[in-house]
DNA sequence: TAGATTGTTAATCGATTAACAATC
DNA sequence: TAGATTGTTAATCGATTAACAATC
């Protein structure tokens, strides 16, 4: 079935309107109108109905939303209904860091292996989990029913290793390596790109100076 | 003196012209054409120009780009030409990952310290580093010169911490923790929502189910 | 029924792309 | 000089905001 394309700017915006339903919802709001809503996320009350409606009409004329349904269609937009099996592609700083952080399991990616080439690693536990070498990647990948490689590589191999996961069936690679993934269509790339960010910051430090 | 707003569009293309570039010229490449760089971007060679042009000429008629010459102008736009001295609060796993990653230093982002609440993390060494209490904070800060604080600490006290590094006169938060911290304007905010990103990847890998 | 607020169409704004004169 | 390619203006496209009829 063909869904009707949802520009990036919106899909962009989800999760923020998901992480304000959710507290709103532990805060124990029932409803809100966009007029509100707008004011706590600060964007205009337009932007969100608009946004809202790409999915189909989630409120009611008169009422506003309903929050934790809200919350929950959102969710579904985004997945979250469901779980991922995800491996980690190495077990350097940044690896362990997220390997150990899984706050993520909580909404649904399951940490479920990870990877490295450097044999003094292997058998290495981190949070429970043994490092493999990377030979077995492959076969895990199959057996285990993984969706999503983290990929906590240098740059140097993260092409080389995208390409070995397209070819067993990922379905989406978020990248942490410092280089642009060219995957076929049906390979996700979401790049985390840690000094990209850094230097945007310093840019707008450094204009900030300028215009004193 | 007022400068020119350039957009955010804009910015957000800065790091990936920077590092293109980077890699031009460590090949050995001197020159290069709007429409040669559009090939390997893979964008407009029309938005390049555009792109450049917000901050004056940096090509020739004729001749294209000066590769050297362009990467390091916009190296100096994003502030590369200048150290920035950093310090990290939250010495959990991301923090201590972002200490030793430390990638960054080479592009002038220079750890200077660390900090935590944690008294049992206090004296801790992280590359060569101790933990400092938080209540050591401010003080460090005026004596180090340290404009940027990476904020590796879970939300709840991060809005706090903000409050804190304003009035100490930080210049620039890059955050990690999941919420919106509204700060003066002299005070820049760069969020890494690591979660967002994860469920980004999560839409995107649905809506390719949906479309089969 | 009257009031509120959505869903949706229309207007505006900004960003991207195309075109071309300027100029190396 | 002729050819190439920028810098920049104009055209197009898409995203945001405003307005309002539909409807709860």
């Amino acid at each position: 079935m063909a869904v009707k394309e949802i520009s990036q700017a919106v899909i962009g915006r989800l999760p923020r309107y998901f992480r304000f339903l959710g507290e709103l919802k532990d805060a124990g709001v029932e409803r809100i109108s966009s007029q509100e809503l707008s004011q706590i996320m600060n964007v205009t009350a337009s932007q969100i109905r608009q946004d809202f409606n790409n999915f189909g009409g989630f409120g009611q004329q008169g009422y506003g939303y309903n929050v934790e349904y809200l919350y929950t269609e959102i969710g579904k937009i985004l997945g979250m209904d469901k779980t991922h099996n995800l491996i980690i592609i190495g077990a350097g700083n940044l690896g362990q860091a997220l390997a150990n952080y899984m706050n993520f399991e909580r909404r649904g990616f399951i940490f479920t292996g990870m990877f490295d080439n450097n044999p003094e690693l292997y058998g290495k536990k981190i949070r429970g989990m043994h490092v493999r070498p990377m030979e077995e990647m492959a076969d895990f990948v199959r057996r285990n029913n993984v969706d999503i490689a983290v990929l906590t590589i240098p740059k140097t191999s993260a092409v080389k290793v995208a390409a070995q996961l397209t070819e067993v069936g990922i379905r989406g690679i978020w990248n942490f390596a410092h280089v642009d993934l060219e995957m076929p269509a049906d390979v996700k790339v979401e790049n985390v790109h840690l000094s990209d960010s850094l230097m945007r910051l310093s840019y707008m430090i450094g204009r900030s100076d300028e215009n004193e």
